[in-house]
DNA sequence: GGACAACACGCATACGAATACGTTTATGCA
DNA sequence: TGCATAAACGTATTCGTATGCGTGTTGTCC
């Protein structure tokens, strides 16, 4: 009869309830095919009865496999804990689900970047690997990065994806997210095609984002006027005054590709000011998708990123590198949603 | 000298090159007080030295602690991972906080109100306790809680603190927060004061707030309308339709209380839409303080729940359960930011 | 000078599961 | 019939740290 030990089953009790020796227990949880069917399942019942649960920590260190991954956030510039880039709080939920899907437990960390990740996670076998989510200026990076994979260190990160990256890297298809804009503006008719973000590879996200704009406007034959393009970082504010900027500058231009949504909308509002018309005078495309893309007036066109894919993609190429399988660099295609901001 | 071993060293190593038992690099690196001064600071230099760090693994399976706490969401209505209530996303970044501040690690989890929290986290050893952030209907999740006290699971949980209470419950003072509301409305000289938003027990936080409202009316002497209170889900449309209603019943009123910004902001639109003047004709307070109520027109008086203090008393209260400590639930009082849209 | 306490440590073992390697039994095949 | 073989387990050991208990050493007090 199903005696009730007072504390937690462990494998040996499930064991001589079942008239096995521990070590079968372990395989059959495991699913091990030298455990005969019916003692299997004999084993699982009974496992299933006493509600047992192997345990993580024994289990961790024997197998020298924590089948778990740090997620790290390293955003530099936010003092407020609460301003989460919202694109990366929505990669969490899809990095979540992949995890979940492969049995994979996660652990997350804003802390800034330090000096000790390999310690605190590797070595000390909390983690197998870790996920670097970081925005920004990736080259001030570029040491610490080289310094875990001196250490061996299992990682992969997000971000503009380029053949000189250190350690594995997954991103959005970025050139190809640019050109995609530049080719639906260009259908549209348009021909001086303003770029809002930095260019700089300091910003190398946007600065593929405008390379992809450029191959497309050679593609159609069209001049890549530099005057056109006008620096500004992933803030409403920065696009408003890079708006401002342009206009102010006396360039013509008939429509804008911002890098990010949030330049969109700030350069929405200073065209609006300038009494400019979206779409007529200017057509506007914008870059993530965000939520409030779609509540501006009038609705903005923008490139929506693959987050599904790019959960699916960070963690399969995390778990390659941890089994050692081989890994490379990976980009994601990223979808252009039209919407009347760059349809007259 | 520092011989370099090729794996990664063990306590047993560092004892070697210290020259005393393992069990005194054990007790030397926590800081037991048994271990000479001159002995710890030896030993510690050379796990510097050597980058040694404690096994996670072993330390946990030995001592039966993880260290690890494991946050779980439980949002119903959210078929797309993507919209995680922002209210929500800000307490994951102070939880994250608190957690690092005392050496804990967080584990974090999105997956629907399962069955076997118990089983995946503590029973497993993957986390010491759990703590739950969801949002909406708690009664359904009664029978689920209970399982969880019945299992001898240590979990805390965010909402509405009530006496009856299923297991620890910390939460923001929403009546005093309604309260706060109220009589800051009557202050500015109005009367007449609607409330959007659940007002039934399936929405405790929500329902407390209105009972807060009603208080500052009674204290004022004046009366409780129930005309004036409209049910409404924390969404924008969902404030929209709400106000709609309310206007087209034909009660009088002069303010409203909104029991969040999005239901504020939805309901503000329908005042524009409908001609009435904010702060003129109705003055509006939400709940929140939102990101977006800042950048309302009027810009949006509201209630800030102190995230800060929630993620750390959050912390602290499981901590204590887990250590055996007494527990009792908690509330955190809200604070009144005050913007255009109540004074008139 | 003897006894007793405090200190600083070592020894042995426990934590719970995974795994290398043996061992038994049944089976296959010549 | 005999022997190689594989299936299905059991035995012993391992992972790396923490801890109960014992022990030698030093100091101190009467």
């Amino acid at each position: 009869m199903g005696r009730k030990p007072s504390s937690k089953p462990t494998s040996f009790d499930i064991a001589y309830l079942a008239g096995v020796s521990q070590p079968t227990v372990s395989r059959a949880l495991r699913g091990s095919r030298s455990v005969s069917l019916a003692t299997r399942e004999r084993i699982e019942a009974i496992a299933r009865e006493l509600n047992y649960s192997v345990d993580k920590n024994a289990s961790s260190l024997r197998s020298q496999r924590s089948n778990t991954i740090a997620l790290l956030f390293f955003e530099e510039q936010t003092p407020d804990e609460s301003k989460i880039n919202p694109f990366f709080l929505a990669m969490l939920g899809s990095i979540t689900r992949s995890c979940a899907n492969r049995g994979l437990d996660l652990l997350i960390s804003f802390q800034k970047m330090e000096d000790d990740w390999h310690v605190r996670y590797q070595d000390s076998h909390r983690a197998d690997g870790l996920i670097l989510l970081g925005y920004g200026d990736y080259t001030l990076y570029e040491e610490r990065l080289t310094e875990l994979v001196g250490h061996g260190t299992h990682f992969v990160r997000w971000g503009s994806v380029r053949d000189d990256n250190i350690g594995a890297t997954v991103g959005s298809d970025n050139v190809g997210a640019g050109r995609l804009a530049g080719e639906h503006l260009i259908a549209q008719g348009r021909r001086r095609i303003a770029f809002l973000g930095q260019a700089d590879d300091h910003y190398p996200e946007f600065a593929d984002r405008y390379r992809g704009l450029a191959e497309a406007l050679a593609g159609a034959g069209l001049p890549v006027d530099p005057a056109l393009q006008v620096d500004a970082i992933s803030y409403e504010d920065a696009g408003q005054r890079a708006a401002e900027q342009l206009l102010a500058s006396g360039a013509p231009f008939d429509a804008i590709f911002a890098a990010s949504d949030l330049i969109a909308i700030g350069a929405m509002r200073a065209l609006v000011a300038a009494g400019r018309s979206v779409p007529g005078e200017v057509a506007i495309v914008g870059f993530d998708d965000q939520p409030a893309a779609s509540m501006t007036n009038p609705p903005l066109t923008t490139l929506s990123q693959d987050l599904k894919g790019a959960g699916e993609l960070l963690v399969d190429t995390l778990l390659a590198q941890i089994e050692d399988r081989p890994v490379s660099n990976r980009t994601i295609p990223a979808r252009l949603i039209v919407r009347k901001s760059s349809c007259a």
